[in-house]
DNA sequence: ACATGATATAGATCACCTCTATGGCTATTG
DNA sequence: CAATAGCCATAGAGGTGATCTATATCATGT
């Protein structure tokens, strides 16, 4: 329980480092006397002298340069936590950790993500794939800032912001163009060749039940694990892939794959951030937060 | 040039620790308003929240984590750093470095050095052996705290405290006892065995400037390295020896050795300390001074 | 709704740090 | 050797800001 002062030991850090009050003082912009005084009173305090005084300024005595080994020491470890900490503020430093639940998520978190890392190209981002389960518990042990995940999904420990929405639906490249200019019933579209994503994923298992919905037992033609690669096999007329909307925008307008509207509708999913409830979020995550609303 | 005060980290190094403010208040003997105020302007200073303000308390925040770590460690050191002052304070630790300039002096800090081992047996001691001019240089670069030196001694650089003064003598075994009845002259003296301190030691110049003095050409029959094996071949009746007085006290008045007096005397030689006029002492330094002035 | 246990806020108080002014000491200089 | 300059210590006044008391506010569990 030690009555020191910061200010003293700051001052005797100084004065010990010049070797003359006078012009310690100076450099911390305080006055001679204060000098004396703060230093006078650490030595009090701690009952041994700590400087010799002589005509020509001050010098360390014996214990005054053992107690200088501790405090510089000290001090370098405090002010590189201050820096540290300035540093996590202006996003210089630190990390992101997120987790998110499928890899259709990919192309919701990335944009900001870019946006993030071109900004702050310090900031390390870890992204840990997981179903909804992995990512809740990442989630209520901190190990992650924030998580992906499919709604509705609600837990009491978790705090959920609804992202936006993404529409699956099927594309076809020119080859089966004739296709797109009418709606197709499920029945019809299962006698393509169909490509959808691996078994397992939240995707897969989505349309599966909808054709199920619908009376159907899907057969699948290929399944591939990204979907760049069901667009790159669409494209080349291999069959119908099942694809978010969004992720074929660009393709969409350039007419290199077309759409086939279904007659029964593909409901929507929603897609949501969870953080957990009882902790804030770090600077770099509410940040990114910050960004991902922005681009929602 | 932080505006941080040393009060606001060691109330947020306590209050990370016990996760609650009030608590934290009592535990350092404050109110709790005062735990809130200092953990506010510390987050104000840094620019960041470093608690999360839950209903069961607070819990740290990432960045409040961050900073843990460094202020931890900061403190710990600086608690080490007035520790180690502490024990120097109580002689419980710290070294004392004495420099002196024959085996002679031996004898004279000894008997303070044994002192002050049993009473502060933490502290390190470390004896340089060296002549006046090897001491003068130690102790005006700071490598010892204090060295015996003959006096007169005067050096604008050092600081002479006169301490005792020592009497050489010549003294034989029993087998030349008669000699001891009456007064002897330098030059039968010569024609004795004579066994010396070895060439360069301060006392062997003092004895054969003595014998110059005394128009005597001297001739040393043996010299060795140490008193001690003086007077063992003194005893053994292969001659005279000149020792200190105080050394051979025992002896002498065990009938072992015979002191000789000479027709003219021996003059007396005076010893001191010597430390840097400049500085200061280290306490343990200081304090062996003290046992120096009990002792004599 | 209420009691409990927590943090935040307001305003008064006062400790103590900082300031100005000055004195004393030691070297250096004409 | 007096004078000057540089440096630290001390005294006393003043002001800043930490701490206190009292109270508000908020969440939780009964």
């Amino acid at each position: 329980m030690s009555m020191m002062n910061m200010e003293w030991y700051r001052i005797f850090l100084h004065t010990a480092r010049v070797g003359n009050l006078t012009r310690a003082a100076q450099e911390l912009h305080i006055t001679q006397p204060s000098v004396s005084y703060a230093i006078k009173q650490l030595e009090e305090a701690l009952g041994v002298k700590l400087f010799d005084r002589l005509s020509k300024g001050v010098a360390l005595t014996s214990e005054g340069r053992t107690l200088l080994d501790y405090v510089e020491k000290s001090f370098t470890l405090l002010d590189n936590g201050e820096k540290q900490i300035a540093s996590l503020r202006n996003y210089a430093s630190g990390e992101l950790r997120i987790g998110a639940s499928g890899p259709i998520i990919k192309h919701l978190l990335l944009t900001p993500l870019d946006e993030l890392r071109s900004q702050h190209p310090n900031v390390r981002i870890r992204l840990f794939q997981g179903n909804t389960a992995d990512i809740r518990t990442r989630l209520v042990e901190g190990q992650i800032d924030l998580g992906f995940v499919h709604l509705p999904y609600v837990d009491p420990e978790l705090q959920i912001k609804p992202l936006t929405a993404i529409q699956g639906c099927f594309v076809v490249g020119p080859a089966y163009k004739e296709l797109a200019r009418q709606p197709i019933t499920p029945a019809d579209l299962n006698k393509l060749p169909l490509l959808f994503l691996s078994r397992g994923s939240h995707t897969r298992q989505f349309i599966e039940r909808w054709f199920a919905e619908q009376g159907i037992a899907v057969e699948v033609d290929m399944e591939l694990n990204s979907s760049e690669m069901l667009v790159e096999l669409a494209r080349h007329g291999y069959g119908a892939a099942y694809v978010t909307r969004s992720f074929v925008q660009q393709e969409l307008r350039d007419e290199a794959l077309f759409e086939l509207t279904t007659t029964a509708p593909i409901p929507e999913r929603f897609i949501g951030v969870a953080t957990r409830s009882s902790a804030s979020l770090s600077l770099i995550a509410d940040h990114y937060m910050g960004l991902l609303s922005a681009t929602f």
